[in-house]
DNA sequence: TAAAACAGGATTGTATACGATTGTGTCGAC
DNA sequence: GTCGACACAATCGTATACAATCCTGTTTTA
């Protein structure tokens, strides 16, 4: 993990946990033994018990107990359920933030595109994933609704294991045009537009997922096991 | 405190602490000592630490650095936001619920009024507000969505804290009149008055309190030396 | 007299030690 | 040979002890 920047804090821990599962670099089902985790910080398992605390109840991972912590695999009627809540949420804040948009606004959302193509390019596919999440966000925190931006930080971060289990399609392009699109209603200050467009977006995105019924837990093993 | 049934493990500390703030048995601002409280309950500090962390993260009480932590006292800010997202959640998903509701949820729901309105007729506010809040949460279980059911449950709890600190009407009796109507559109499998009558009842609520700036931290006190 | 520095007490933050539970591997019986 | 019981190892759950921090009341100084 990220030894470099050693965080010293239960929740900057959590957020550096929460960084990499975002990004990929820890797969659903990934054991997180606290021992493990302690060692790897330098602090004790009280501190990582906090942060895997932290982490359950946003249910990245989940806690069995007397098992330990593992990186959640959410099941194919979380993943509609979470896609059902971000339906609620997000077009309805993306027209707000597109009716209140200032210009330095619009150059941080351009910014933050920006960096979202150059990761792309460098086949940082991890962090592109983890900057496209942060446009969702970003759009919450220009709607200036700072506890709908919770709910959607922490439903961007369950959307990142989602497509981690069940991503089907092969290029994440489409990703981009979406966002770019949007931009250009943010831009225009079209916040009915915005809204459309924003709902388009996540319908695109649950349509990019295979989420034909299995059996959730075992996931990857029974699926390989069946045919 | 509820030391009749004594919870043993820290979620069933959390819910039991968690429903005395949303009975109004805990005032907003109150500080939860864990010594304090780990005595009430009969167990170790540690169980106690684990219990506060996530009634913060349900943004309950407020957790201050080596200070201690204290029943949360939200700003009219946040009181705006939270039934701004319950705005975005609660119609819609009334709207499901309607649709896909069973004989036995309509006989459940309607357990719950009755249950409302004895609390109401034998004086138990707090009692009477917690109903009216799984009320709400109800009909997310019938819509059969966890995830914003959870989303629900938590604002629903930060919605009794902003009723404890800047309700202003005196009859709670408009409330039940709601949910009343609600249950004929459920009753009625439509799904388009539901969504109407819960957006009403939602816009309702927010006009029933006394959103009107002033200072957030210090609340009671600060506004008690005012005048 | 008022303000600032200091000391004492109380409360939280962190680590560690011990007990409890679960999973696994081996041994024995049928 | 297979199934079941037992024991061991590993990991988590909880309590307790100690260190760090903050608030309060007192003392000192300008």
């Amino acid at each position: 993990m990220n030894k470099s920047l050693r965080p010293a804090d239960p929740e900057m821990i959590a957020a550096d946990l929460a960084l990499a599962i975002h990004e990929h670099r820890l797969a659903p089902g990934t054991k997180l033994s606290e021992d493990e985790v302690a060692e790897i910080y330098g602090v004790s398992r009280t501190q990582i018990r906090a942060a895997l605390q932290k982490l359950a109840h946003d249910r990245l991972v989940e806690l069995k107990r007397n098992r330990g912590a593992y990186v959640a695999q959410p099941s194919v009627r979380e993943a509609r359920e979470v896609f059902e809540a971000r339906a609620l949420l997000e077009p309805r804040t993306a027209r707000s933030a597109a009716e209140r948009i200032t210009d330095d606004d619009l150059a941080a959302l351009q910014r933050h595109i920006d960096e979202e193509h150059a990761a792309i390019r460098e086949g940082e596919a991890g962090r592109a994933l983890y900057l496209s999440g942060q446009f969702h966000l970003e759009i919450a925190r220009i709607a200036d609704q700072a506890t709908i931006a919770e709910f959607i930080t922490q439903l961007v971060a369950r959307s990142s294991l989602i497509i981690a289990l069940y991503w089907q399609r092969r290029g994440a392009l489409c990703e981009s045009h979406a966002h770019h699109a949007l931009m250009r209603a943010f831009a225009a200050r079209d916040g009915v537009l915005a809204e459309d467009l924003m709902r388009g977006h996540l319908l695109d995105l649950v349509s990019s997922l295979d989420l034909r019924n299995r059996s959730s837990a075992p996931a990857s093993l029974r699926e390989a096991l069946s045919g």
